[in-house]
RNA sequence: UGGGGUGUAGCCAAGCGGUAAGGCAAGGGACUUUGACUCCCUGAUCGUUGGUUCGACUCCAACCACCCCAGCCA
């Protein structure tokens, strides 16, 4: 459930707007601040709406106001129960809340009937009966203004064929209800736009009780008029339809004040699918396992992977809000993750890529236990013991036969090195097959090392590696995502998108071996592998066979030279 | 060549007439039982050109570039 997060909205210039019309009073003497949330119900939540989550529920935080949560349902040949759920989870796993505040758009298709009724009767809505085509041909260009035979139509008549169109007379495509505002307009969207067309569709929610649906430029002023919202904040492609929002809202007997639409731009994130037509494609041509497979930008998706609500809160806080296009690079949310795992994620040895280590003068058969702290960064996690033995396994990067420079880790005749809370060795040598494969590392320890630290208090040169005993590792499966998409612009590569696919974006390491205990982690757990990165557990993950995704990578792994 | 927007370092982003915040990335260094983390140090004259002003990223003009809009989608 929500938990407590405490991002707290730093000022913006959508800020500056609200704190004008406080100030002006007006229209807002009076009134708190009022926002509204509204995703259509025809896909998964991605991290873009993060962005808008953060500043629809942030601004009404930040002033004390409230934020309803509402299904934007008007079209019912895209939409679905199943993304009605999914968005309500996603919201709440990200920690905001809507309280009581979650709303239908479709629960307002009477009152905007009406509406519309009372736009006839004003004179300000009529009936057309272009075909498309002809309503296309009509509309005009940039130098010629639109035409429109039907605008004339006598009240009376518009009236009765609205009502008809209600009941069901008529097939799709045949009538649709215009308003009458400005054919001259060079602002298309004012050149009579359709608000309500006709469709013999099954809502998901009013069944079939509707075969005529609003449209968006209708039906949304006024569902925030309805709702007392005071500040309707969207992204940018909607400016052009602020006049439209503004003249339903004015023109219609609506018992509340106006609100008012504030534009902001919308998240791009480099190398990253954010179009929901995309992603649905994705989910529904079997190219991702579902919208919460872990390459997918999907919040399901990140959360399968490792990340925190927290760590995209605080992405989606320090972008900022502006209204220049934006396109913020992969490395700056990965900062956001990593800040937040390494606050509060166990660390824990896990090999990925493993070989065998063999410490030829450790007794055989023997084994002893450490401690070793859960994170050196929160005593209060506490510690835990593990097990230590001649024969142990570790990354196979951790070893070269013959190594490149600055290198300092193991390889023959190389630097005293610290197996993370055991002992210090010193490497000596290694086995390989015919094939001329390190199959084996062989190393010395020094008794008189325990826990890491050696007795006279020298200094280690070699690097800290990290390691798991062989007797009693779990054998597990490691998966590594890296982003789904790679091309920046695939269109100008004349590809389709899903060509430009990254075909590395999943790698499986079968043979993974990690601490014991390990296999019961739970997927709401987050490890750090020392020095591999950030993991959680996978959803199918079995105690049989443990399973982990990795959330991120740490940030510097060795470079040679 | 219509309408609506935007242009400050590689990526975000403050700035609202008084002489360019901050973060990420990158590079250098210190520290370290994770080559992680942490800690230091390093970068821009603000799309261009004119103008107003003692003084402009901030005001004015022109120009240039890029984005969005011609669904009975949202």
């Amino acid at each position: 459930m929500a938990e407590e997060l405490n991002v707290p909205m730093s000022q913006n210039f959508i800020h500056d707007f609200i704190d004008e019309d406080i100030a002006q009073g007006g229209q807002y003497e009076g009134m708190t601040v009022h926002t509204r949330f509204p995703p259509e119900p025809n896909g998964y939540l991605h991290i873009g709406h993060c962005k808008a989550l953060n500043i629809d529920f942030g601004t009404a935080e930040k002033y004390g106001g409230m934020c309803n949560l509402r299904m934007d349902d008007t079209n019912p040949t895209k939409e679905d129960v199943e993304y009605v759920e999914a968005i309500q989870e996603d919201i709440h796993w990200l920690g905001f809340d809507w309280d009581d505040r979650f709303y239908y758009a479709s629960d307002y298709f009477d009152k905007m009937y009406e509406f519309a009724v009372e736009l006839i009767k004003k004179g300000l809505a009529y009936v057309c009966e272009l075909t498309p085509e002809q309503f296309k041909e009509y509309r005009g260009d940039t130098s010629t203004p639109a035409r429109s035979p039907w605008r004339d139509r006598p009240i009376e008549e518009s009236l009765d064929l609205f009502q008809r169109m209600k009941n069901g007379e008529f097939p799709e495509g045949k009538y649709t209800l215009r308003a009458r505002i400005d054919l001259t307009s060079g602002n298309f969207n004012m050149r009579d736009p359709v608000i309500y067309r006709i469709n013999h569709a099954h809502h998901h929610r009013q069944g079939d009780k509707w075969c005529i649906y609003p449209m968006y430029d209708f039906a949304h002023p006024l569902e925030d008029a309805l709702e007392g919202i005071t500040h309707s904040l969207c992204s940018l492609e909607f400016e052009d339809h602020r006049p439209l929002y503004d003249w339903v809202v004015s023109n219609v007997s609506i018992p509340y004040h106006k609100p008012r639409q504030i534009e902001f731009a919308r998240l791009g994130i480099d190398h990253t699918v954010m179009s929901k037509r995309k992603l649905r494609k994705l989910v529904e041509e079997g190219y991702v396992s579902g919208w919460d497979d872990p390459r997918m930008p999907t919040l399901c998706g990140l959360r399968r992977r490792g990340y925190t609500p927290k760590a995209i809160r605080n992405f989606c806080e320090r972008i900022g809000v502006a209204k220049s296009a934006n396109t913020i690079e992969y490395a700056f949310l990965e900062y956001c993750l990593r800040e937040d795992l390494n606050e509060t994620a166990r660390r824990v040895m896990a090999v990925l890529r493993p070989v065998r280590l063999t410490i030829t003068n450790y007794p055989e058969g023997q084994s002893e236990q450490f401690e070793v702290e859960n994170n050196p960064n929160r005593p209060e996690d506490g510690t835990r013991m593990v097990s230590f033995s001649r024969d142990l396994w570790v990354e196979a990067e951790d070893f070269m036969e013959v190594p490149v420079p600055k290198y300092k880790r193991l390889y023959p005749d190389g630097p005293e090195c610290r197996l993370k809370g055991a002992y210090l060795i010193k490497c000596t040598g290694c086995v390989k097959d015919a094939d001329g494969n390190v199959t084996e590392i062989l190393a010395e320890y020094d008794p008189d090392s325990k826990g890491g630290n050696p007795a006279d208090g020298r200094k280690v040169k070699g690097a800290t590696i990290h390691w798991v005993d062989a007797a009693t590792a779990v054998d597990a499966e490691i998966r590594l995502y890296d982003n789904l998409f790679d091309d920046p612009e695939p269109d100008a590569a004349g590809k389709d998108f899903i060509q430009c696919l990254n075909p590395h974006s999943l790698e499986i390491l079968p043979h993974a071996k990690v601490e014991a205990g390990l296999e019961s982690a739970k997927p709401t757990e987050r490890f750090q592998f020392l020095r591999q990165g950030y993991f959680c557990p996978d959803k199918d993950s079995t105690p049989e066979h443990p399973v982990f995704n990795r959330a991120v990578s740490l940030k510097d792994s060795f470079k040679p030279q």
